[in-house]
DNA sequence: TGTAAATATGTCAACATGGACATATACTGC
DNA sequence: GCAGTATATGTCCATGTTGACATATTTACA
């Protein structure tokens, strides 16, 4: 919603903010996590492609072989970051990881 | 590099891990910084054409004014998930997101 | 079944990242 | 120049994320 609605349905009187803040915010988080998991499934997909083991991806990108488990198990404590870094890691092409965000639409 | 390839190269007395890993890490390291900052610079895009302040953006994602400030000043403590928190609370559709991908190739 | 490799799970201390705040600087219209 | 708004920069400390390690479980195959 731009700031100018926003100021708009304010002044009109409505209770803005609560509801529909919430429900905005859960649809942005859920496209992250949409996102994640589809990147999440890349990884996978790519590591297994380029014949890696988890302790191989994990030497590669110095990380180690509990956090690509972690990384493939979709546990909380992973980043963003780690993922994509994970994704190039192990060898995924720039159209790999553009077709992860397309699984996401 | 595979694994089983690097084992054939050690196998041969090849001091493999030192030049040839940092050139690759280097490489993915630029290719996952490439990609940041394309998708920072699509952040900016995305927001102004919303028309959003970076106040107003802050407040949509519960984050603050001088967070945004950063992400678009590619601060080094902003991750990327902060990134794309943003890039979807700016209102980018998932086909600009990939297009900030795109552009890394 | 046995055994080795691969993967999963839990923990933790070190480091990275977060929102919040203060404040400085830049921009815009007057 | 001035006021109001937007953006930039620096700091703090709470929370998130990390690699490393130990260990459990699963898988592959003789």
């Amino acid at each position: 919603m731009k700031a100018t609605k926003l100021e708009r349905l304010q002044a009109d009187g409505w209770k803005v903010g609560n509801a529909e803040d919430f429900l905005e915010l859960n649809d942005e988080e859920a496209r992250l996590v949409a996102l994640k998991l589809s990147l999440i499934s890349a990884v996978k997909k790519s590591r297994l492609k380029s014949r890696l083991s988890q302790t191989d991806l994990a030497q590669r990108m110095k990380s180690s072989q509990s956090r690509i488990a972690k990384i493939e198990a979709g546990d909380p404590s992973v980043s963003l970051d780690l993922i994509v870094r994970a994704l190039i890691a192990s060898g995924a092409k720039t159209r790999d990881i553009q077709a992860a965000f397309t699984a996401t639409e």
